[in-house]
RNA sequence: GCCCGCAUAGCUCAAUAGCAGAGUCGCCGACCGAUAAUCGGCAGACCGGGGUGCAAAUCCCCGUGUGGGCACCA
């Protein structure tokens, strides 16, 4: 074909077209890592500001998966961004290690353990998921100082926990006390607010008679209670009225008889409903605190409730008479101890009934199987005015998926009310991302009663509370200060290990004494991390500038941390939170987290997808998405995402090759960069600002979508496009070659770094090829370069593009109707109203290439529009446009002018 | 039951109250000198209903959908 096609200056680059990330990204990771990057960035900005963010521990189970990934992605997106923008941004990864899903497991595996081997075994499986997670989290290219993480199964981390302790201690916060808490039947041990999840269930509910005692009632009629859970009858000491709420002594057929019954006025018509009972009369109207004080007969048991008022009956659902068991639920408790009634609560800790329960027959019956028996032994005796099923939310052992009870146990609290106020003018010190999550976290620093730190499990740090002989506790700071220093020497097992007068010994405490075997609320652990790893570590420091995690740690982590904080110092370890949402299935709209159960087949782990994908594809997500809401994701937007990032790459890949030739020490003058380049070079200083913003503000998705837009339409649609002819064709020296090339460097030179935090190995990759020698992810980000900025050029680049769409669909149809093939076929007039005149005359020389056209001819008229035909003129054999004076040379007659220059200074 | 987010093209995201933009997908074509690439054309959207404004995707109200929180419940 053609003889000159080798004197043309291809694009040349070793830069792969294909990424092959999933190989290529693990031979990156390990020259990082031999070379020491983290190291190396934390070296080069030792000097420099600060900036912590500080990693909340993931649980040390189970394998990373996708919200997982996210969450650490995210991470490293502002660490290796806050790097560049030139602060000391040092990660270190952190795992949350006790508790009871571990234990769960390890139990699980093998019963009949001992404490000890119990903890032996839960150690060793955290740190085979802290090895797995490591290295699944380091294969997502997140930065960190991996070899050193904190651990809170250290004894180091462990001691912190028992000093800080020590100091709520101290400070009078904790306390002792028997009161009704959430207990898992299932795990047999109390449970936080934060490890119990509502699920539906159905109960039945029963309505129940207790007939009055005294009063002008007494023998006329009968108290009405309405409960969801028959089982905590035997528990009953009390009914509950409201002192205002209007009630009624209503008479009515009942089961073939009649009754005169007490209930809430308003309820009435709803009792019926449910019941069956057919009203014949209300006799009487009465409020609320008329009934107080009178008392009631147990319908089974040989005692009576007495009659109280409390504020939180309401009217919306039962008779407005409600069922009081002290021992089995909040409000009871609360309006118990207002009137001193005992704390009963016959069941044991596998939620099966006890000797206290007064019914030889139910010892030992599982609660939730006994109310069966309640409600046949209500039949029996005539209480149970009826029954129906009722659907409710109802809380759930989040780990053995058992419904929980409430159960008064010897428990040890912190008392949230002395720290509240700090805690919520802590929230208004913090900046929540986004605002909203202000609210939701004052709502649940608001609601939330004390807190119950105590747990009847092994896999914990030790609840460092001597007991004398009275089985009364020592709470003593001095004593717990020195078994955090045994702990620090010889681990939290020693507590497991050593026998009572070992430790007596130990702490100095009188000999008798006893130890138990409760553990600390593993909250209590991880939201203690400002003080064991912030104040700790000397990289890092109090308080931190981020906590960034999913939206659930409202609840969880950010108030954990807060409230211990708040009780140590004063004030909340963050000065900005940053909420993610959830990672959900846009095929199934269910979190992803959730979806693998039930039959769901769809692979949730990252690990999967990076094998599949590459890591840089997963960053790419993440950095797609606008994560502040759930963030969407399926197989196909990942098939999405390769497309973008294969136009990103190869727009890096163009550049690279167009600059084989480039030669750095004779840039251009500035005068002789072309109105493209000047236009490419101002774009690039608006891409500069927007990602440079992006990340400050923390918002990527903008970085993304700025950077493809730049990619995908500015370059390669556009320069790329436009300068082919000149640097494919142009002598090698041509001023206007060089210029782009110099504008090109300038693209790739910030294009690169921008990029970096995102496309963490693919930035790398490009940048071995653009600078060799040092790592990209050292660099500082660009700055937007005031010589360059051009908001002119762009604009008139804006209106310049109006106008080639013109062009192109004029010759779009001259290319449909079979007349032309290429587009350098044609020939085009190009009409313009007036005001575009003076743009069109001062890029005369410019426009053909600006708009790839062989000949254009500008006209005037009153609207814009362009019409084509085929070109008379010749087709140059070495750059195909059709000029005019093809064929004029002797020596080179198929050329057009400028090929000949070229090919004739190529010869010489 | 109450409160708070969110809702733009098949997908992921834009847009100071001022012609609703991109990328990708789809269809058609070009090129065969970025070639498992590249370029062009076509097609495609403001959840529904009211209100305020010269002008509303944007502000207000109601509704629907969706996600979350609280309350109820033990």
């Amino acid at each position: 074909m053609s003889g000159y096609k080798h004197t043309i200056k291809l694009p040349k680059t070793d830069f792969p077209m294909k990424a092959g990330l999933a190989q290529r990204e693990p031979e990156m990771l390990r020259r990082w890592e031999s070379e020491g990057l983290y190291e190396k960035i934390q070296e080069a900005r030792r000097e420099a500001p600060l900036y912590v963010l500080h990693d909340g521990p993931p649980f040390a189970n189970g394998d990373v998966h996708m919200g997982t990934a996210l969450n650490k992605i995210l991470k490293d997106f502002v660490v290796k961004s806050r790097s560049m923008a030139g602060f000391r941004a040092p990660f270190i990864p952190g795992w949350d290690c006790h508790g009871l899903p571990i234990e769960f497991r390890v139990v699980k595996s093998s019963a009949g353990l001992t404490p000890a081997e119990v903890r032996r075994r839960s150690e060793e499986y955290a740190r085979k998921f802290i090895d797995i997670q490591r290295t699944q989290f380091r294969r997502l290219g997140v930065l960190g100082d991996w070899e050193n993480p904190y651990l809170t199964l250290d004894p180091g981390y462990e001691a912190d926990v028992i000093r800080s302790f020590g100091r709520f201690v101290e400070a009078g916060l904790v306390y002792r006390k028997k009161k009704p808490v959430l207990w898992s039947t299932g795990a047999q041990t109390a449970l936080a607010e934060a490890e119990v999840e509502y699920q539906e269930k159905t109960s039945v509910a029963a309505y129940v008679t207790f007939p009055l005692v005294s009063g002008d009632l007494a023998g006329e009629a009968s108290m009405v209670i309405w409960t969801t859970t028959p089982w905590t009858l035997p528990a009953n000491l009390a009914i509950a009225v409201h002192a205002r709420h209007t009630y009624a002594v209503v008479r009515v057929s009942l089961h073939g008889a009649e009754q005169r019954l007490v209930m809430a006025e308003a309820l009435v018509e709803g009792f019926c409903a449910a019941t069956g009972a057919e009203k014949l009369a209300v006799e009487k109207l009465l409020p609320g605190a008329d009934l107080e004080g009178h008392l009631a007969r147990h319908p089974f048991l040989d005692r009576t409730s007495t009659i109280y008022a409390a504020d939180f009956v309401t009217l919306d659902t039962g008779t407005g008479c409600v069922h009081i068991a002290p021992g089995h639920g909040e409000d009871d408790y609360r309006l118990g101890m207002e009137h001193n009634l005992p704390l009963l609560s016959p069941v044991d800790d596998k939620g099966c009934f006890t000797a206290e329960c007064e019914l030889p027959e139910f010892v030992g019956q599982y609660v939730f199987d006994a109310n069966e028996g309640i409600l046949a032994l209500l039949q029996e005796k005539g209480a149970l005015a009826g029954r129906e099923a009722y659907a409710h939310s109802y809380p759930h052992c989040w780990r053995s998926k058992t419904p929980v009870i409430f159960r008064a146990v010897e428990q040890f609290f912190i008392r949230i009310d002395s720290l509240r106020e700090a805690a919520l003018a802590g929230v208004d010190s913090v900046k929540w991302l986004p605002h909203w999550g202000r609210n939701r976290i004052r709502g649940t620093v608001e609601s939330r009663p004390d807190w119950c730190i105590s747990r009847q499990r092994t896999w914990g740090v030790p609840l460092p509370v001597f007991y004398d002989g009275n089985g009364d506790p020592v709470l003593d700071p001095e004593t717990i200060a020195k078994v955090a220093d045994v702990f620090a020497e010889r681990g939290t097992n020693s507590w497991f290990e050593l026998s009572d007068e070992e430790w007596v010994k130990l702490v100095g405490l009188p000999s008798g004494m006893t130890r138990r075997h409760d553990t600390l609320d593993v909250w209590i652990d991880s939201g203690l991390s400002h003080e064991a790893v912030l104040r700790r570590r000397p990289e890092l420091t109090f308080p931190a500038d981020l906590y960034l995690e999913a939206t659930d740690q409202h609840r969880g982590w950010f108030q954990s941390s807060l409230m211990t904080s708040v009780a140590l110092n004063k004030v909340p370890p963050y000065r900005e939170v940053l909420t993610h949402g959830f990672v959900v299935d846009t095929d199934t709209r269910k979190k992803i987290s959730k979806s693998a159960q039930g039959g769901y087949q769809k692979p949730t782990e990252a690990d999967h997808y990076v094998g599949k994908y590459g890591a840089d594809l997963l960053r790419l997500w993440v950095s797609s998405v606008n994560f502040t809401d759930d963030v969407p994701f399926s197989e196909e937007i990942f098939t999405r995402l390769s497309d973008a990032y294969r136009r990103i790459r190869n727009t890096l890949r163009i550049l690279l090759a167009n600059l084989h030739d480039y030669d750095v020490s004779s840039p251009p003058k500035e005068t002789d960069l072309t109105f493209v380049d000047r236009w490419i070079l101002a774009r690039l200083q608006e891409v500069v600002t927007t990602c440079t913003q992006g990340y400050e503000s923390l918002e990527f998705h903008r970085v993304y979508h700025t950077i493809n837009q730049f990619c995908a339409v500015d370059l390669s649609s556009l320069y790329v496009d436009i300068t082919k002819d000149r640097l494919y064709c142009d002598k090698g020296d041509s001023s206007r070659r060089r210029a782009t090339q110099f504008a090109m460097a300038k693209v790739l030179e910030a294009l690169i770094p921008l990029l970096a935090p995102i496309l963490a190995f693919t930035a790398e990759e490009a940048w071995g090829y653009f600078r060799k020698g040092v790592s990209v992810h050292l660099q500082l980000f660009p700055k937007p370069d005031p010589t360059w900025a051009n908001p002119d050029a762009v604009r008139e680049m804006d209106r310049l593009l109006e106008l080639r769409s013109l062009i192109s669909q004029a010759v779009e149809k001259i290319q449909k109707a079979g007349e032309i093939g290429s587009a350098l076929e044609a020939g085009v007039i190009l009409t313009v109203p007036p005001a575009d005149r003076p743009l069109l005359d001062s890029l005369r020389g410019e426009l053909e290439e600006v708009f790839i056209l062989s000949h254009l001819t500008v006209a005037t008229g009153e609207v814009a529009g362009a019409t084509a035909t085929k070109t008379s003129a010749a087709r140059c054999e070495r750059c195909w446009r059709h000029r005019d004076e093809v064929g004029s040379s002797a020596d080179h007659p198929t050329l057009c002018a400028r090929c000949e220059e070229a090919v004739v200074a190529g010869i010489s």
